[in-house]
DNA sequence: TGCGTTGTTTTGAATGATTCAAAACAACTG
DNA sequence: CAGTTGTTTTGAATCATTCAAAACAACGCA
C-alpha cells in the first residue's frame, strides 16, 4: 500500500545518506513531507501524533541531521524560527511574510537564475545562492488593509 | 572642518527621517559609516570610545531607529547577529562566510534589480527581494584548505 | 541469533541575541 | 523656559537553539 511505500522509500534514503533508520527519522520525515513549510515546534507537534514522548530536542537533532543530509531543506528567515520543507534539490525560492512570518515557495525568477552569478565575488568560493522575497502575505492584506 | 560637515549632514537626515537628534544616534551613525558590516556588539563598542557609559540596549534602540528609518540597512543572515551596514538605497546584495560569518557586498548583478520579480506571487504584496551568497571567504580558505 | 561498536535519543541545563517594561531623562515646540 | 513627546537607561525576561553526558538502539559481524 501506498503508506508502506512511502515508508520504504524514507528508509531508503536515510540510508543512502549513511543515516541509521530509527522512528524518529522516519516520523519526522514524515510530517515533513508535503506539509509546507514547518518549525521545529510544528514538526514535534506532528511527530507527537505517532510518536508521543519524542523529544523536541530529538526533533532538532533529527532536523539538524536531515538537512545536512539533504533530506529537508531547511530556510531560517529573519525574525522566525527556522523552517524546514522537503522540497530538496531545486533552487526554488521564498515569499515571507513580513507580518505573520508565513512562507511560500517561489519557482524560480524570471527565466534563468540571473542573481545566481555575482559580479565580484570578493575571494569568496561561493556554494549557494539564496532569494528571499519579503512582503504581505494574502491574509495579512485581507486582515487589515 | 570635513568631521563637521559629516556631523551636519547626519543632523539634518536624522532630522528629514522625523528623529530628534541625540548624541547617541550620532555615533551611532558615524560608527557604523564607512565600516563595512557590524553587529550590535561591535557598534556599542565603538560608540563607548566616544560615547563611555552608552547602554547596549540603546545601541539597539538606536540601530532598530536608524534601520526603519532607512538611514541604516539591517541584515541578518541566518546563524549570526544582524549586522548593519551604512550603504542603503542601493539593492547591493551579500556574500556570508558559512564558516566564520563574515559578510561582504556584492554590486548587484545583470543591470538594475534582476531579481526583484518573481514568476508567480502566490498572493503576496512584495515589497523586497534580498540575495545571499553563501560560501567561504579567503580567510578562511586560506586557514584550512 | 547474539554481541559489540557506533551513532542516536533522552534528559536537563545553558546560551545568547534580542526584546519588553517602566522609570529617568532630554530634545524640540511655542 | 516650561510642557510634551520621544529617547535612553536599567533591569529583567524571552525563546529558539545548542551543549553535554548518560541511556539506549541500529546495524555489522561472528
Amino acid at each position: 500500500m501506498a503508506t508502506e511505500n512511502r515508508h520504504e522509500q524514507a528508509e531508503a534514503r536515510l540510508r543512502a545518506a549513511g543515516l541509521k533508520v530509527t522512528a524518529p527519522r522516519l516520523a519526522v520525515l514524515d510530517a515533513v513531507s508535503g506539509n509546507g513549510h514547518l518549525d521545529a515546534d510544528a514538526v514535534h507537534t506532528r511527530v507527537m501524533s505517532h510518536l508521543p514522548g519524542i523529544s523536541l530536542q530529538s526533533v532538532y537533532n533529527v532536523l539538524g541531521a536531515l538537512a545536512e543530509a539533504e533530506l529537508l531543506r531547511k530556510i531560517d528567515p529573519a525574525g522566525s524560527a527556522a523552517r524546514y520543507e522537503s522540497r530538496t534539490g531545486d533552487n526554488h525560492h521564498h515569499l515571507v511574510c513580513t507580518e505573520c512570518g508565513a512562507v511560500a515557495d517561489v519557482d524560480c525568477v524570471v527565466g534563468e537564475s540571473p542573481c545566481l552569478t555575482p559580479s565580484n565575488t570578493g575571494g569568496f568560493a561561493i556554494t549557494t545562492a539564496e532569494v528571499t522575497f519579503w512582503g504581505r502575505c494574502a491574509a495579512c492584506q485581507a486582515a487589515s488593509g
